[in-house]
DNA sequence: ATAAGATTCGCAAACGTTTGCGAAAACATT
DNA sequence: AATGTTTTCGCAAACGTTTGCGAATCTTAT
């Protein structure tokens, strides 16, 4: 066990603790001579502070938390991804829990980030918590929350999303663009209030520009139930023009309906999709889709944080435009 | 900031701090009363432990250390999804940094999880770090490793597997079984163990058994590359029967050239990969793969760190057993 | 030479825990 | 009543840092 502290190098050099701690961090009161032979010495031993000391000592941890439904997400995985190399960047250390939706993992994971004093904290709160109470008490410890993604309605609290009225609003234009009527749109839970956006924006769309369309509006809660509705919906005699797809889950079971009946896109079918971008790229042609980025929105949460710890109170709500991206599929 | 600590408590209660920490922890010396008062008090004022101060005392950081290429990948993200779990039903709180394949943000993480006092480490080396210097300084502060997936040969290290040999061979055996002969072999970069590995098993299976194949390997470093590959040694007039693919990345690329061919399977073409279930599922028919499961991977590796940390020196290889699992697509 | 200022360093407290040891108090035994 | 035993608790050190403050030592100016 190869422990160097501040004690042992300074009993070796033959001067005081303090005086080993402050030429480390090269503080002027310390003269270059002892620096020098400080700094090599804690060099060939290997010297690494004990984080523990420090931030126990600072009240300074440098640990910033990350609590996601799942991990395993297209999405998430971006945006872990996206903040974890900001952390680096930044000399600050991830810790990542997830909560598998469940309220009350949620809440043990809380107190997880409070015991090991996190500075900051990105959460996606789980689709059935209901209550934003438990994280009154992070508040109260003065651990700043920014939520991204499924975010709580409440206006006093930081949060980062995707431009979720403006992507369904996109894919509803470009749609409108194609001249074609009839649509069968794919849409999650409504229970989640990213499905009450993005539906009302979708719709809100067609009636805005006044055009007719058959519109055929289900929605979905699995990737399989994507994939038997599109099945039982879709027949060699009854093809709709265009279909929308809410989410990559949703995208995933359509296109295998798809593929097994198949259908040539875009010949005889349409597909659009909001998207991470990563699954449209799996299809030939490329499934167009109006880009909801988990890594751009980690810069931008992440920014959001950096915010709250520089003490630059952020009290608000900020978007992250959506972008289309055309692939052959409309 | 509610900062409740044993000193508080204490100051309230009008007892000893030392009374304080053995009362919260049930220990024999103090009596119930004195015990449930201050539990009670604990309670109503949030008491919780500060982790650095718990871990600085007791030397024992309970934070587990894990480095893997990219989070944002099928395989290492169902890794980590298995080792998180694991990490919070014991107690363990997980730290998670990428490498991008950077030798030198590897040893720069390397030298985090130092700071941070990691009890433990699972490792997936990056493809481009050749030599194992850096991590022979974890061995000297006692911090075990656990290397999965890209391991190095080095024989005294702990490390575990997938059945890539087996894997490869059950992939060639499915083949044979099917009687066809004109292959087309999609194979990663030589430069990977694991590509040498499974290349390997795959062309001694055909040996082993003598069937006469027409086996055409190519290797490939990306899903472009598949793409184009695929592209270009596949039309209309020269079909192979059946194509392999070493890995998820490949696999991908190689659907997408047969999609754009409008290539029918596996009337026209058969797909068989190795994969770890997710990609092969998006398609119908759901392409047949050999598993190379990260989930129960990771499983595997907590059971072996845990292994380590408990003091049983299990200082040997372990290896998941490779399944198959048919789709259609063969 | 002496005072004033600058340079270089050490003392000691603090961060919040855990724990060995010993002491006081309560109880039980003769 | 004296002794032995058990119960219940506090003292104090330790984990490895950081940092305000003051004390030396050295430099420069008068």
């Amino acid at each position: 066990m190869n422990n160097t502290t501040l004690k042992k190098i300074a009993g070796i050099v033959g001067c005081s603790i303090s005086t080993v701690s402050r030429a480390l961090k090269h503080h002027p009161d310390i003269s270059v001579a002892t620096r020098e032979r400080i700094i090599e010495l804690a060099n060939t031993l290997d010297y690494e502070p004990n984080a523990f000391a420090v931030h126990l000592r600072t009240k300074h941890s440098n640990v910033i938390g990350l609590m996601v439904p799942f991990i395993r997400n297209l999405f998430y995985e971006s945006f872990i991804d996206s903040v974890e190399e900001e952390c680096r960047k930044n000399g600050f250390t991830l810790m990542i829990l997830q909560t598998a939706n469940d309220p009350k993992i949620e809440i043990e994971n809380l107190k997880l980030f409070r015991q090991n004093r996190v500075m900051g904290l990105f959460v996606c709160v789980s689709s059935n918590s209901k209550s934003l109470a438990h994280y009154e008490k992070m508040k109260d410890v003065d651990i700043p929350v920014v939520f991204f993604d499924n975010v709580p309605n409440e206006q006093e609290i930081i949060k980062v999303c995707m431009a979720d009225e403006r992507a369904a609003e996109m894919a509803a234009e470009a749609i409108q663009k194609t001249k074609k009527k009839k649509i069968l749109a794919l849409f999650g839970d409504l229970g989640l209030t990213i499905t009450q956006k993005r539906l009302k924006a979708f719709q809100e769309s067609f009636r805005k520009t006044e055009t007719k369309c058959n519109i055929d509006i289900v929605h979905i809660a699995k990737t399989e139930d994507a994939l038997k509705e599109v099945s039982n919906r879709v027949s060699k005699k009854n093809i709709p023009a265009i279909i929308f797809c809410m989410s990559d889950e949703i995208l995933i079971g359509a296109m295998k309906a798809l593929q097994s009946k198949k259908l040539a896109i875009p010949d005889q079918i349409g597909v659009i999709s909001i998207s991470n971008g990563f699954i449209p790229s799996l299809y030939y042609p490329t499934i167009t889709y109006v880009e909801t980025s988990g890594f751009k929105l980690g810069k931008l949460a992440f920014t959001q944080l950096l915010a709250c710890l520089s003490g630059s109170v952020a009290l608000n709500e900020l978007t992250l435009d959506a972008v289309l991206y055309e692939g052959g599929s409309l």
